[in-house]
DNA sequence: AATGGATATTGACAACTGTCAATATCCTAG
DNA sequence: CTAGGATATTGACAGTTGTCAATATCCATT
């Protein structure tokens, strides 16, 4: 053990500050870890980035297979890792389904690395 | 295809905004997709969180393996996964190594998701 | 109701990942 | 220089993951 060992942390706020000053539970931490699983592939990255970047905010899923270059069972696959994960919701429209970016999910994630 | 298909994205700036209204290149992703790999383990986070909300910004990977629970090869092995996708920062002193979080390269991430 | 197209599910396989025991490497103290 | 402790590497194994072909499901149009 080093020297600094001891030492016990300083009282900390809980709420609503930054997740800098208090480590994380075990269980947070899974739950953290399954979102940025879903983030780790460069396929679902792209899916997503499609999906934001759309001018209305939303993308039929039968225009992603094209663009991804995957076959059409592995984007759905993706999609529903991503839908799961809670980043993007779908709304089936008929025949089709579309899907838009959880905006709060990914400024959420986002704040919990700052 | 939807009817929507046929639309092209409108023109948007390259440099310095959000990656909202550009979707990702194939490699961007995949260089995304490896630090969200990183991030995607919950013994990672814990780790990176104990670094993180420790008083001087370091601790010894002495002081890791107790807190969390796991052999000190396999601590030592995130230790190198985070340090490999720029995570946090490593240096020695005699016999010991002290890990500090890389601030810059979490705040980066995180904007990637915004 | 039957056809056809859009999406999801299943099953299989290769590749990758987390874990630990054993071992190697490196540094300081004596 | 030798001994001992801190950290890293290696090798092995089980569990997970990305991919596709085949198939199922669901819906609108005819």
């Amino acid at each position: 053990m080093s020297a600094k060992s001891a030492k016990t942390n300083s009282v900390t706020k809980v709420c609503c500050g930054t997740t800098r000053d208090v480590p994380l539970s075990e269980r947070d931490a899974e739950e953290l870890a399954a979102v940025f699983a879903a983030l780790s592939d460069p396929v679902r990255l792209r899916l997503l980035s499609i999906i934001s970047s759309a001018p209305d905010g939303e993308v039929c899923a039968c225009d992603l297979v094209t663009p991804i270059g995957k076959s059409q069972p592995t984007v759905s696959h993706h999609l529903k890792i991503l839908f799961e994960a809670g980043l993007v919701e779908r709304e089936k429209r008929g025949v089709w389904v579309w899907y838009s970016a959880t905006r709060e999910r990914l400024d959420a994630v986002a704040a919990r690395l700052r």
